[in-house]
RNA sequence: GGCCCUAUCGUCUAUCGGUUAGGACAUCAGGUUUUCAUCCUGAAAAGCGGGGUUCGACUCCCCGUAGGGCUACCA
């Protein structure tokens, strides 16, 4: 079952929170590696000094562990604090600073990389030009064939350089294998002589990635589409280290109902925004697997637990195109979810998600909030709920000192008050006669009050109902008694029958 | 502008040359019901266009078209 040749890595970098993007490339990255009994690898991926944010790692590796999507190897959180597993480490890249330079020091070396001493003020003019000939913007090559001379001199002189991968654009195309996509093909010409090493002494996304993809050993390299077209550059620092290709995987994009790259700019990107929002991380976790990839061979299952999108993932089945974002499914989904909890789980995740201290609950009178009251609740609600903060929204009368409603409000269609007021006397009398063993009993409250009800339902139970609730639309009389229990509800029968007088 | 990728109901998708093109979400209608929701039943809804290949193309190839991604000393 182990297979230690393979090795698989979720590489992030710690410019904000987990994205929903990124969380189905991590959870692909897991789901492949779990089915194949290989290494799932947390590579921080912290290159860029001006992007950083102060305490994102943190978050991420926080994110990814409470989605269950942890990694087995690498970068982790031990005491609060950013630690590490595994014998390829350092497993962040600010830590391998030295590693790159040599690297790129070793392809100066050997001509495949050289410095280059431009100004950003030359590099904007080049482009400048090549945008108005409408040609693309390409570096010139302007310091590629300097002499050592030439080179130390100018390193003498302070100024600041950066080394690139120097390519030669006669060289053909290049073709690299992708595991979702086919054979891609890609003329040297058209790329560009990446920047491997900055001017801050930083190595870029390419020189790092590459660099930890071969010395971590990682197998299969699965991530975004949005590298697709850098891929060609990878291919030939690999070729130009002598390093063996891994295998290629591009995932379709996220995308915004509009069809563009899912952004901030158009709902809730953040991992985090959902759970704040209710939604279970099964849910996203299941949702966000289904987007772009299917359990093939006819199946139609869309409910699946993560050990069970273990035994069904295969990358063979992930499809090309981008995928919408749909959240009206994903609340679908999530209100099958909650469905499965059981009461005490369903309370629990309540608690854990802090909804109990919501404004609704909070400021209710304490007899409301005990867990007993709560469970009750739950249990009327449960199937009702797509989010987890929902609870209590669609029914406000459950937490709730006094109702506020119009006493018309209380007569069945065009009957008279006296009538309603003889239907509530009559539920007040049933309802005061039942001991307080039948007011435990969801069910019994139920058929003693149908059968008050006789032949006539809508002119005793509907006065009933908006006694209790004070509301147009609600559950069920039967189960908003049960919830409140036999004082509050005797009170609030009695409260409306006084109104009515 | 250049390069690359992609293309089945509004959305997520099945189909891997022969099907009445299937499922799910959303939508609509009906049923259950005191209201709303749930639930049940049903309906409407798709192969971007044009060429090939083939006895036969949604499926393979080419050309368009459309959408997207990339095009930084960001990842």
């Amino acid at each position: 079952m182990h297979d230690q040749n393979i090795r698989v890595r979720f590489a992030p970098s710690p410019t904000g929170y987990l994205h929903v993007g990124s969380l189905r490339t991590a959870l692909y990255n897991y789901l492949f590696a779990k089915k194949r009994g290989g290494t799932y690898i947390l590579r921080i991926e912290d290159t860029d000094q001006k992007r950083y944010v102060a305490g994102s790692t943190e978050s991420l590796i926080r994110s990814l562990d409470s989605m269950g999507v942890g990694a087995d190897e690498g970068a982790l959180l031990d005491d609060g604090n950013i630690g590490e597993k595994g014998a390829y480490g350092p497993y962040q890249q600010s830590k391998r600073l030295a590693l790159y330079k040599e690297y790129a020091e070793k392809l100066v070396a050997s001509r495949k990389a050289y410095r280059c001493f431009c100004t950003a003020e030359r590099l904007e003019e080049v482009r400048k030009e090549q945008a108005a000939a409408k040609q693309a913007p390409k570096y010139d090559k302007h310091c590629a064939n300097l002499s050592e001379e030439d080179v130390q001199a100018l390193i003498d002189s302070g100024v600041g350089h950066v080394i690139r991968l120097n390519i030669d654009p006669e060289r053909g195309e290049i073709i690299f294998q992708d595991l979702v996509r086919g054979e891609v093909k890609i003329h040297a010409k058209d790329v560009d002589d990446q920047v491997l090493m900055k001017s801050d002494g930083f190595p870029t996304y390419h020189l790092a990635n590459v660099v930890d993809d071969h010395l971590m050993e990682i197998s299969h390299v699965i991530r975004g589409e949005e590298w697709l077209p850098s891929t060609p550059k990878h291919v030939l620092l690999y070729e130009a280290f002598g390093w063996e290709l891994p295998e290629f995987a591009h995932l379709p994009l996220l995308l915004n109902p509009d069809r563009s790259k899912l952004s901030k700019r158009q709902g809730e990107v953040a991992v985090e925004d959902y759970m704040k929002k209710g939604y279970l991380k099964e849910a996203l976790l299941n949702f966000v697997a289904l987007l772009g990839w299917n359990p093939g061979s006819g199946s139609t299952q869309e409910i699946f637990s993560l050990e069970e999108l273990v035994q069904a993932f295969d990358l063979a089945n992930v499809h090309k195109g981008g995928a919408v974002f749909d959240v009206q499914k994903l609340d679908w989904m999530n209100s099958e979810y909650i469905k499965k909890l059981s009461l005490d789980e369903l309370l629990a995740r309540m608690k854990e998600g802090g909804w109990l201290e919501k404004d609704l609950i909070k400021n209710a009178p304490e007899n409301f909030r005990s867990e007993t009251y709560l469970k009750k609740v739950l249990t009327v609600e449960q199937e009702r709920l797509a989010r987890l903060d929902q609870v209590g929204e669609n029914n406000p009368f459950f937490f709730a000192t006094e109702l506020v409603y119009d006493t018309s409000l209380l007569n069945w269609k065009d009957n008279t008050k006296e009538a309603t007021g003889e239907a509530l006397q009559k539920a007040a009398e049933v309802l005061k006669n039942l001991s307080e063993e039948d007011w435990g009993e969801k069910a019994k409250l139920e058929t003693v009050l149908m059968e008050a009800a006789g032949e006539k339902r809508g002119d005793f139970l509907w006065p009933l109902r908006v006694a209790l609730t004070g509301a147009q639309k609600s559950p069920s009389p039967f189960d908003v008694a049960w919830v409140l229990g036999r004082e509050t509800s005797l009170a609030r029968i009695d409260n409306a029958i006084k109104r009515l007088s």
